[in-house]
DNA sequence: CAGTGGTCTAGACCACGCC
DNA sequence: GCGTGGTCTAGACCACTGG
C-alpha cells in the first residue's frame, strides 16, 4: 500500500464528504480477502504484525486494528506470545458459536446426527428468495435427526447452493459439524447467522422421529447462514425438543 | 491516579503473575462507577478525553480505550464532533437491546402494556436464587399483558427485589417502558441480560388472556436482567405468541 | 472557527509462550 | 533469550458538529 493509494483512500479520491474510509478498514478487507479466497487456510499461523504492516506500508497500530476487528468475528485468533491463527471451526468455541442449545443443567454438548436423506433439487421460491438463487438455479437438501444420549433432541432441514458445493450427494458420509465440511472441502466460512425463532406445534412425522406426541410445542429456528464473503450460503430450520433443553440467548 | 498507584497495578503489587490489571480496565471501572452511583445520570454530556485523561493522570488513548469499552457495552453513546454522553434508556437503540421480538414482515415496534397485578410477597426458593436474595427478602411481583395493534401479543411476570425498588407499589402507574423507571426512579440502569427460550403450551389462563386455544405453542422467555454492578436485578418470564412475531437473534 | 471524537504513527515497555 | 501480541504514551492530523 504505497502512498498514493493511501491518499487516494485516505481522502476518498476527491469525494472527501462521502468516500472516506479508514485505513485499517481497508486493510481489514484485504486481511480478510485472503481468509476468504483460500490464501490462509483454517489453522495457519499470520505473518505477525510487523511483517504484515512493512509488508502493507502501513504502521503495526494500524495492522494492530484491523487484526482485532477480525478477531473480534472469530475469523482468527490471537495468542500472546504465540501469534495470530486462522479460526478452526472444529473448536469448541467456534462450534458452540452456532449452537445455543442448551440442557436445563447448563452443561453444553454438541448433539450426535443421523442424516435422514439427502437430495437435489430444483430450488423453490422461498429458497431462491432465502439464499439469492437465480430461478432454476438447483439446491442439495439434507434432512438429519439430532440426538443427545441416544435421545432425539431435533429435526432439521438444511438447504445448500449445489452450484456451491459440488459432489456434495456423493460424499461417503455427511459430517456432524457441517461448517467444517464446508471449510475443508469447500472452502466456505461461515462467519455470521441470523435466527429466527417461533414456537409451533409438531407434525405426525415430526412427532414420531422424536418420539413425542402430536401436537407437542416445539422450538422452531429458522437460520441463515452467510459466509465470510457476505452471501448467504445455507438456510436450515431446525425443530427441537426443549422439555430438557433451551435455547440460552445473552443479550449485551 | 498517581505513578504510585500505577507501578502499583502495573505490576499487580508485588504480585506480578497474577494481579496483574491492564491500566484501561481500571480507568474503566472508575468511569463506569460513576455511571452506577448516579454521579453521571444518563443524557449527560461526559467531560472531554483529555479531561479525562488530565484528572485521571493517564494518557488520552488509554481514557479513549476504556471509553470504548464502555460504548461497547451500550454504557456510553459517542458522537464525533460533540462529545461522549450517557445512554438512555428511553433511546430507540437501547429499547431494542432487550426486546428481540420482531413482525413477520421485519417491523421492529414496540408493545403496549397493561398491567394486570403488582404485589408484594416473600420471595420464594426460586425467585431467591435466581435474584441471589437472602431467606425472608421480599419481591415486587408485576403482571404484564403486552399488544401490538390492540392484539394480545404476550403475557409476562416481572420480579423484582423489594429492597431496591421501595414503594414501587405504590407508584400511581407502571409505565411500560420499565427499564426507564428502574432508572430514573432507582438510579437501577440495566446493563445486560440472559434469556432462556423454550416452546411451551399456553395454559388455560394464558389462552384466556391471549384470546388464543389452550395448548397453543407459545414462546417461553426466561430473562434475568442485571445492573451495571454486576447484581441482578430482575427476573421476568413471558410466553408470546408467534404466530405473527419472531424471536431474532443474530450469531455473530 | 474552536472543540470533540476518530485515525494514524512511532516508540517504549510488559506479559506470555516457547526454545 | 527471543519473538509474539498487549499496553501505554505522545503527538500529529482528519472528520464532524455547532456556534
Amino acid at each position: 500500500m504505497n502512498d498514493a493509494t493511501k491518499t487516494a483512500a485516505a481522502s476518498g479520491g476527491g469525494e472527501t464528504a462521502l468516500g472516506f474510509r479508514p485505513l485499517y478498514q481497508q486493510v481489514r478487507e484485504r486481511l480478510v480477502a485472503r481468509l476468504s479466497d483460500g490464501t490462509w487456510p483454517p489453522g495457519l499461523l499470520l505473518p505477525s504484525e510487523q511483517q504484515l504492516a512493512a509488508e502493507l506500508g502501513v504502521s503495526q497500530g494500524t495492522v494492530r486494528k484491523a487484526l482485532d476487528a477480525i478477531a473480534a468475528d472469530n475469523l482468527v485468533v490471537r495468542r500472546q506470545g504465540r501469534g495470530t491463527f486462522v479460526a478452526e471451526p472444529e473448536e469448541g468455541r467456534i462450534l458452540f458459536q452456532f449452537f445455543k442449545l442448551t440442557a436445563d443443567d447448563g452443561r453444553r454438548r454438541f448433539p450426535q446426527s443421523v442424516v435422514l436423506g439427502v437430495a437435489q433439487g430444483k430450488a423453490s421460491a422461498a429458497e431462491r428468495q432465502r439464499l439469492a438463487l437465480a430461478r432454476e438455479a438447483m439446491v442439495w437438501r439434507i434432512r438429519r435427526l439430532r440426538e443427545l444420549d441416544e435421545r432425539p433432541m431435533l429435526v432439521e432441514k438444511i438447504v445448500l447452493p449445489a452450484a456451491r458445493f459440488p459432489g456434495l450427494g456423493a460424499l461417503k458420509e455427511i459430517p456432524n459439524n457441517v461448517y467444517a465440511l464446508y471449510a475443508s472441502a469447500y472452502g466456505v466460512t461461515i462467519a455470521h447467522a441470523q435466527e429466527k425463532l417461533k414456537a409451533v406445534a409438531a407434525t405426525a412425522t415430526e412427532a414420531r422421529r422424536l418420539y413425542c406426541p402430536a401436537n407437542t410445542p416445539l422450538l422452531s429456528i429458522d437460520r441463515l447462514a452467510f459466509s465470510i464473503d457476505g452471501t448467504p450460503v445455507e438456510w436450515r430450520v431446525s425443530r427441537c425438543l426443549t422439555d430438557r433443553y433451551h435455547y440460552l440467548c445473552d443479550l449485551k
